[in-house]
DNA sequence: GGAATAGTCAAGTCATGACTTAACTATCTT
DNA sequence: AAGATAGTTAAGTCATGACTTGACTATTCC
């Protein structure tokens, strides 16, 4: 459906994780190292090694290994994916809102109180 | 830290579900009742009514009720705000790779082959 | 009023995913 | 060469979350 991305759902699940999302929200100021990217967490270095991977396996990190150091970094490329996907939907999503209102509108014979409940 | 929004981990966590991303897809194009999102699903109907609770709690989707059919439509409000974080942090994106590739060579003083694995 | 329709709520099951610790590899430093 | 540093992998634990079924409520149709 329209340019439907097969990468999406993994790029959404990659940050949908409280702290991989603060992990690219750093990111998003700096490149960091993988202890430096661990550093601010009460948490395990593996486990921010796990959340590293989960988030370049998704296309939203890339990284570099130089010596026995990675830098992180921010996956443009894969980010704009979810950009594009917002973008092209938000063309629908305009004035939906008021057909909504016309459609209830036009199937309410009588005019009850709207229950959003 | 920026517009950090604290809904936006919910909206994540709301659209990291394949089932979930796909009622967001189709909502995209037409509002929708309960039953008709979910005929295409192999799934109970219950379970589509707890997925659309989810997209609503995260300000993914509103809902409103007219007599006993539910009307399903893709809250724009809170979809912007995923997509202002996305355009927020784009700025800091960019230029950001040529930023790492000089800090790279900066610090390797010797060049080796670089290695992304 | 009675039957069909549209949706909701509550339990319970099961798989996945976010951690842990421990052992290991590779790279610098001195 | 030896110890410190930076990261990786594997295996296991535990909580959460995605379903199910079954009983229930509210609305519309005949």
């Amino acid at each position: 459906m329209l340019n439907f991305n097969p990468k999406l759902a993994g790029l959404m699940t990659a940050l949908s994780d409280p702290t991989r999302l603060a992990i690219v929200e750093r990111l998003s100021l700096t490149p960091l190292s993988v202890s430096e990217i661990a550093a601010p967490f009460d948490m395990s270095l593996a486990a921010i090694v796990q959340h590293i991977q989960v988030l370049e396996k998704a296309g939203a990190v890339r990284t570099f290994k130089r010596g026995r150091t990675r830098r992180c970094i921010i996956d443009t490329d894969g980010m704009a994916i979810l950009k594009s996907w917002l973008t092209d939907r938000e063309r629908f999503w305009q004035g939906q809102f008021d057909n909504l209102e016309a459609m209830l509108d036009a199937q309410a014979h009588n005019n009850k109180e709207e229950t959003d409940t």
